[in-house]
DNA sequence: AGAATAGTGTCTCTCAGACATTATTTG
DNA sequence: CAAATAATGTCTGAGAGACACTATTCT
């Protein structure tokens, strides 16, 4: 029996007010994560890409090895091993989805195969835990932005409710967002837009433990 | 051409006043990380185990999964994906190693097969990272150890002085460790012995970069 | 007595977190 | 002018970081 290796790729996006993942159905009503067996002379990254769109590389999507699962048992008559890879897309840049996966919001998911349910709760334990201490938001918004959506992102990923002064004011003096040239108009007072720097430091010193 | 799929760990103990990695002499003066191919119905972590002690689990040895490296071009001539750990022992427990595998200080390593120095790179950065949000440091102690030994261990990890004063004053008021009856008399005054309590809380909150 | 190491307390300054009102636009 | 959303500043308490001397043992 032959070890095959494999990538899942767990994909998240931000609808309106609740996170997704993309699913692809499996059978009956069990879904599965985006997998693509590795071919002999691709990249584990290259395959990862590939597991959910056949155009590739879109430079925009960021992209980061997960985890290997390789428990001997955690497929049923086969010995498969999957290296897990996790990517963010904002909302503006989902193209048309080949074959038929589905978005599904986080809190309402489907029954899904083998331990790719362990696989997505670890996927947002990391995005969680990144969020906290790197600019990983930015990731799933599009290119200008307001203040309040960029809010609106971090409470939707954390699950709680955040400050809007405290926000505004350590995320700018953060200066890791620039202000565009633009507003945006909606219901009510117009929104100064905001853009991400690249050029910012991406990443806030953790607290120690010990000094 | 077939994928060859193994494990290689990367096992750090502390000697003195340095970090080590244990590695297997390879072929002139190159050196390379212990590896072991996996078996088809054995686990990832079990196969890391195997490749540096056939003693395999102490149950005291810290394990975690690292990184898989899967570049077609990594390794000329072969396809193989490593899955790679990193492993810590306290300097008592290093027992008899087989084979004619070395202990090499960090700051001397020997030309390295491959990416094993990435990969050996990768794990100093994730255990200095790991040591200011986690307990993971008395991994490389044994079970009983003085205050300054513990400041010892983090100094040479993180490669900077710490101060003596903040550094027992924040251990202490975090609970983590706590005072056993013996006392380790040396060259000076002797000094009160402590253990790690394993039902701390091993990880303390990380500052967020927002709010 | 001297050498060596263990052990201990205070102050300052920064920053996280709580909190309510005014400003601008559209219909 | 009413509804909707944007924008703004202050105070307090906790904790990080700097800093120097006393205590105990051994030879």
């Amino acid at each position: 029996m032959p070890i095959e290796l494999n990538v899942n790729v767990v994909i998240f996006s931000l609808c309106e007010d609740a996170l997704q993942v993309l699913l692809a159905p499996k059978a009956g009503q069990i879904w599965a994560l985006p997998e693509k067996s590795v071919a002999a002379d691709e990249s584990l990254e290259s395959a990862a890409l590939g597991a959910f769109s056949r155009l590739a590389h879109s430079p925009e999507i960021y992209l980061e090895q997960l985890y290997t699962y390789g428990d001997p048992e955690r497929i049923p008559g086969q010995r498969a091993v999957s290296v897990v890879y996790f990517a963010l897309i904002p909302l503006d840049a989902r193209g048309a989805q080949l074959e038929n996966m589905q978005w599904q919001r986080l809190d309402k998911l489907p029954g899904l195969a083998y331990d790719h349910a362990e696989m997505i709760s670890y996927a947002l334990r990391r995005l969680r835990y990144k969020l906290e201490y790197s600019a990983v938001g930015f990731e799933l918004l599009p290119d200008e932005f307001t203040l309040s959506e960029l809010q609106h992102t971090y409470e939707i990923i954390l699950g709680e409710k955040l400050d809007k002064r405290n926000f505004r004011r350590r995320i700018l003096e953060a200066g890791i967002i620039e202000a565009t040239p633009h507003r945006r108009s909606g219901d009510g007072r117009p929104a100064q837009l905001y853009r991400y720097r690249p050029d910012a430091v991406a990443e806030v010193k953790a607290r120690r433990l010990f000094p």
